[in-house]
RNA sequence: CGCGGGAUGGAGCAGCCAGGUAGCUCGUCAGGCUCAUAACCUGAAGGUCGUAGGUUCAAAUCCUACUCCCGCAA
């Protein structure tokens, strides 16, 4: 089976890697250019190419995938693997490859289709999610459904821990599909249209804490934005308002506590939202080290910023 | 050289702009009070003020360079 790999994300290393180790060899990688990335904007290389160029595998990196198409057409695809590629594919792709292309989705479609699959799944407080085989349709991740696995999300999963064992669930995912594909027996399940939720990528400002929300809703955001991207508050320090991290664990308590009422407790900083209360252990302040919140509030008075 | 914040006893901070004996809230140790305590009272130890140079009678404070940590941004 002649097979390309399309990929920027980490997620998809070691579905990438169980392609090097058990073939089918991958012809090629298709992933991102490097960008400017860091404090110091250097450019940067997604970890997937140097796998691929480590292990001898050919990296294209066009601007738009649709400009390698002509380079993809002659090494004559059977099968082309998407996973956390980046880019919306043009219609010219999907019809490349003589067998199919498939994306390997991390969520149980059709729920949470979109970039912030992982995030949206601990935030919504299901219970399960999972990687979906998919055939690649005009439509984003909203192809037929090809083979699928659920993972049970634990009440201390975050999206960092998530995106660890999706990753690590991908390969067994990839490789039943592709047996199946190869065998002629795979599946094609249409996705239940009126089932579906979208989870757009999400920007930075989207980790600020809307104090209204009800405190378990905020716990479980929290959760699902730890390491991105990041939940924070913003503070009153001295005259100026300052950005205030805040990591997980956090526990959502009965304490009655007016919406963005502070209390100090036990060493805690306790923070009153739409119903119940926020116990934080750990923040980070903007310009400073990440600590707990006994030693933050040493010598501090926070409050909360207005809006 | 993308923008910006920071480095001051063990922790977190103030002091810097307008140079002149090192301060706050804690922690630690000792003693006291208490049935008792993470509570309260008294006392003590602990700091080359990131590094190097410069200006000055005098530098945590002003100037220059460097190192390290971090926020934004990706």
């Amino acid at each position: 089976m002649k097979l390309v790999f399309m990929a920027t994300g980490d997620i998809a290393l070691p579905a990438f890697q169980l392609l090097l180790d058990r073939g089918p060899r991958p012809l090629a990688l298709l992933t991102q250019p490097d960008k400017p990335v860091g404090r110091h904007q250097t450019l940067m290389a997604p970890a997937i190419k140097l796998e691929a160029l480590a292990a001898g595998i050919p990296v294209m990196q066009p601007l738009a995938a649709v400009d390698a198409t002509a380079e993809l057409a002659a090494m004559q695809p059977d099968v082309i693997v998407v996973m956390a590629y980046g880019q919306i594919l043009r219609q010219n792709m999907l019809t490349l490859p003589s067998l199919a292309i498939i994306n390997l989705h991390a969520s149980l479609l059709p729920k949470h289709r979109g970039a912030s699959c992982i995030q949206a799944a601990i935030a919504a407080g299901d219970c399960k999610t999972g990687i979906t085989a998919i055939h690649v349709a005009p439509k984003l991740d909203a192809g037929d459904i090809i083979y699928a696995k659920s993972l049970r999300i634990e009440d201390h999963d975050t999206g960092g821990s998530l995106h660890q064992r999706l990753a690590e669930l991908a390969p067994e995912v990839l490789q039943e599909a592709l047996k199946r594909l190869a065998a002629g027996t795979a599946e094609r399940n249409p996705q239940e249209e009126n089932q579906s939720t979208y989870a757009p990528k999400l920007e930075r400002d989207a980790g600020r804490i809307d104090w209204s929300r009800d405190a378990a809703d905020l716990e479980r955001q929290i959760r699902a934005y730890d390491p991105w991207p990041g939940t924070f508050a913003v503070v009153r320090d001295g005259g100026t308002d300052r950005r205030l991290k805040i990591f997980p664990p956090v526990e959502a308590c009965d304490t009655p506590l007016a919406p963005r009422e502070v209390l100090v407790q036990d060493g805690h900083l306790l923070i009153g939202c739409g119903c119940g209360s926020l116990r934080i252990q750990e923040v980070q302040p903007e310009g400073s080290r990440r600590m707990n919140t006994a030693d933050y509030l040493r010598g501090r008075h926070p409050r909360l910023a207005d809006g």
